[in-house]
RNA sequence: GUCCCCAUCGUCUAGCCUGGCCCAGGACAUCGGCCUUUCACGCCGAAAACAGGGGUUCAAAUCCCCUUGGGGACGCCA
């Protein structure tokens, strides 16, 4: 790639009209990642120029989720709609300089004109002598581009190459609406030609938006940065990916109990890949992220992946910091409890079984519960009778025991499995249903370890009291 | 409809720029097996793709063209 990398400079431009989507999220990464591999810099826009639709709830919800994701950005974010000053400047001196024209022509009378075309099955194109419709001093105007008649407009993209675009296709557009605020377009290369913005990374719904742009920053006689679109994400029916696909922002990932590591590393990989490897930590993203390992194609969004990368982490991750992850879901079912030895040790069988942190909390139960309640078909199936005095047998050489670790328990076992010429699987079952009330748990020597000796004995001996008598009249 | 972009297993992708090492490699998911104390984990294995057609070339997944398919854009939204 024969760009410049130095002094790189990327920014991440979000309209806060919602919450960070992965697709948002996607672009943020690559340009954070950009920025931090040139040892440059990234910062934040704000792109709320649409009053009707941008909120401040939504900027929070964006700039929590890029903490989240541990984004971190230089400076502090702009907000075009504090700029409204340097696009009107900006807007004024094409005016001067026959860039640009007053434009009177209304949102309605253009709306009319955009059905009329459609009806005849055609798209809307503006004319320029429109403009003049209601001119007066006294009426609103919005300010227009003027535009090439002919000729072709060239785009450089890092990863596509020149793209050549008929200057017939684009008509002469609106930089500063009616209201004062800029277009897209223009506050887009006001703003990145003023903030020194090097490298531009972004979807390619906006290759289209390029050629207008470039006719902007030539009318402003300012460089172009370089442009780099990258494909889009698409859902499982191979469509844009939107609310209709199930969960797509940042936060509901969050709330799903995935972690920020392997949102960012399933992310990175979607349109991006450094050979065979799929797992990356953040350092290793930024030390081998470059644009030539970008690809041109749309990536589909597969869920399955990311829940399996999001089980990695949480079995690789130390399980201190699951732990402390999994602490306030653990609050909210009203377990009180801090990380302590005993969490530790139930995190790290735990986490072996879980795709994310919800699994965790969801099964953790019988762990601090104060008496078990014992589901009905596995106590009908295990708690039998025929059991009993095996049961009746351990519990008593475990209440023996003075080391209650997992090398007594097991001859313990061992002894009794002998004794009465069983395997482990015979009564391992009626012992894990004893102590957890249910089939299924991490094995039942590290269950008894975490429980502890009073706590396995109480459980035994409990689970023995509901066990009915083995019938022997015959 | 017009314009723009894209095209390797179901999915994410390696390989493509700098043709031969590719009857195409890895990962997720699927299926089978092993391990085993349940459930998982882990390990081993299987099935699975160069969209189609023309060129160029001794040789094409790799270069060119067309077709087809997919996506995107056609706003005083961003």
């Amino acid at each position: 790639m024969t760009q410049s990398t130095k002094n790189v400079r990327t920014r991440f431009a979000p309209s806060p009209t919602g919450s960070l989507h992965v697709g948002g999220a996607r672009t943020a990464i690559f340009n954070w990642l950009f920025a931090r591999h040139f040892n440059g810099e990234f910062i934040l826009r704000i792109e709320d120029t649409d009053q009707e639709r941008s909120t401040d709830e939504s900027i929070t919800e964006i700039l929590d989720a890029m903490q989240w994701l541990g984004l971190d950005w230089d400076g502090k974010p702009f907000r075009q709609s504090e700029r409204l000053n340097i696009y009107q400047e900006h807007a004024n001196k094409l005016l001067e300089s026959g860039h640009a024209y007053k434009c009177y022509v209304t949102p309605e009378e253009l709306e009319e004109k955009r059905k009329e075309a459609q009806s005849k099955g055609e798209v809307l194109r503006y004319k320029r002598e429109w403009a003049k419709l209601n001119e007066s001093p006294n009426n609103p105007y919005a300010i227009r581009l003027q535009t090439p008649d002919e000729g072709t407009i060239e785009v450089q993209d890092l990863l596509r190459g020149t793209i050549t675009f008929d200057a017939s296709e684009v008509d002469d557009f609106i930089i500063l609406k009616r209201d004062g605020f800029p277009t897209y377009n223009f506050a887009v290369v006001v703003d990145d030609a003023t903030m020194d913005i090097t490298h531009i990374i972004r979807g390619d719904d906006h290759l289209i938006n390029t050629p207008r742009q470039v006719l902007i920053y030539n009318a402003l006689s300012y460089d172009i940065p370089q442009i780099a679109h990258v494909s889009m994400i698409l859902g499982a029916d191979n469509k844009r990916l939107s609310k209709r696909h199930g969960a797509t922002s940042v936060v509901a990932f969050k709330d799903q109990g995935y972690l920020p590591e392997a949102i960012i590393n399933f992310l990175s990989r979607l349109g991006w890949s450094y050979g065979n490897q799929e797992i990356f930590t953040k350092e290793e993203l930024i030390e081998k992220f470059t644009l030539d390992n970008v690809g041109k194609s749309a990536a589909v969004f597969n869920e399955e992946k990311l829940e399996w990368l999001n089980s990695w982490y949480i079995k690789n991750e130390p399980p201190e910091k699951i732990g402390e992850l999994v602490l306030p879901l653990l609050k909210e079912k009203g377990l009180n409890i801090d990380i302590d030895e005993k969490l530790i040790k139930i995190i790290k069988e735990l986490s072996q079984r879980a795709k994310n942190l919800l699994d965790i909390a969801d099964t953790i139960d019988y762990f601090y519960a104060d008496g078990i309640e014992f589901e009905e078909k596995a106590k009908s199936k295990f708690l039998t009778p025929a059991i009993k005095p095996v049961l009746s047998d351990i519990t008593e050489r475990l209440s023996d025991l003075s080391e209650f670790n997992t090398d007594e328990m097991h001859k313990v076992f061992d002894q009794v499995m002998e004794e009465r010429e069983l395997k482990l699987g015979k009564i391992a079952q009626p012992i894990r249903v004893s102590l957890t009330g249910g089939t299924v748990s991490p094995g039942i020597f590290e269950v008894m370890d975490i429980l502890g000796k009073d706590e396995v004995l109480k459980r035994l001996n409990k689970a023995l009291d509901v066990i009915p008598n083995e019938d022997v009249s015959n």
